[in-house]
DNA sequence: ACGAGGTCCTGCGAGC
DNA sequence: TGCTCGCAGGACCTCG
């Protein structure tokens, strides 16, 4: 599910519901999603502390509790973070990798599909060396143009990887990297030290364009995402690019490329609207 | 310092 | 229908 519209569409739904709630009878499913944390040191953290705030970072969730330690979630590409009413019903029950009552006949529950999901406990040091390994939010205020770009320099990777490197920017996913470089007419290939000042202001604007516009659009579902309240979002429908390799470019209306070649992912942008130009070889 | 590729998992859809 | 295969929104690692 999870790139940032989709975590933070989430987050906005199921903060309400979970904020200033005590956490009562905790329980973990599964002790192989654990990072740096014993299970028995999670739950003893877990059970009943209170929820400070629930928020986002990059594309994590983050749980602070009234003690001052937070629970950082990265639900990678299946975990979800829902509450259901109790009792759980088997398909509820199924996934779930860590739960616990929230009161109001409620259960907080983490769920993840294929199980490539993490779950850390941060107490205040390891929270802030935690997110200054992270780059800036890209919807943030202080996100610039020269900030953007600063973020590029001194990397000759191809533009869709740096993009996507969490430590660069914060949040951008494969779906997104695909969907702004087609915005900003990039080919996703080219190397990053050979965009232009021009070429950095487009991309800039789309991806700020493209997060803003999925984030209105609740998130995009392709098979599992489910905003909090259950309801898939609605961004695939506005797609350019991603998952449409072969079908005709919305713009110019040629056949849409796909490859594999960069970082391994899935990669698909417009040959005329998108050409590679002219640069040195890497 | 970089890119390539493997790894962690389960489920689903395509294709035979 | 039933099987196998390849692929999937992420991020970590090792190797060369």
């Amino acid at each position: 599910m999870p790139e940032l519209p989709e975590v933070e569409s989430l987050v906005r739904e199921i903060a309400p519901k979970l904020t200033g709630r005590t956490l009562r009878r905790p329980r973990l499913h599964k002790t192989d999603v654990l990072r740096r944390v014993s299970p028995r040191r999670l739950l003893q953290a877990l059970r009943g502390n209170r929820i400070a705030e629930v928020s986002r970072r990059a594309k994590h969730f983050v749980l602070r509790l009234e003690t001052g330690e937070r629970v950082v979630v990265q639900p990678r590409m299946t975990g979800s973070l829902v509450v259901y009413r109790a009792p759980l019903r088997p398909d509820q029950r199924r996934y779930a990798v860590l739960q616990a009552s929230i009161g109001n006949g409620e259960t907080m529950v983490y769920r993840d599909i294929r199980r490539l999901g993490t779950i850390e406990l941060l107490d205040e040091a390891q929270w802030h060396a935690y997110t200054a390994r992270i780059g800036p939010e890209p919807l943030g205020e202080d996100f610039d143009l020269r900030c953007f770009s600063a973020r590029l320099d001194g990397t000759t990777q191809a533009i869709k990887k740096a993009i996507m490197d969490q430590r660069r920017i914060a949040g951008v996913g494969n779906i997104y990297a695909n969907e702004a470089l087609f915005r900003a007419r990039i080919h996703p290939a080219r190397r990053t030290d050979t965009l232009s000042a021009r070429e950095r202001g487009r991309l800039y604007r789309a991806i700020r364009s493209v997060l803003t516009a999925a984030l209105r659009a609740h998130g995009t579902t392709i098979r599992d995402y489910r905003t909090g309240t259950g309801a898939p979002g609605s961004y695939q429908h506005q797609l350019h690019v991603y998952g449409r390799a072969g079908s005709p470019c919305s713009h110019c209306g040629a056949r849409l490329s796909g490859t594999h070649s960069i970082d391994g992912r899935a990669t698909t942008f417009c040959r005329r609207c998108q050409p590679r130009g002219r640069q040195a070889r890497p």
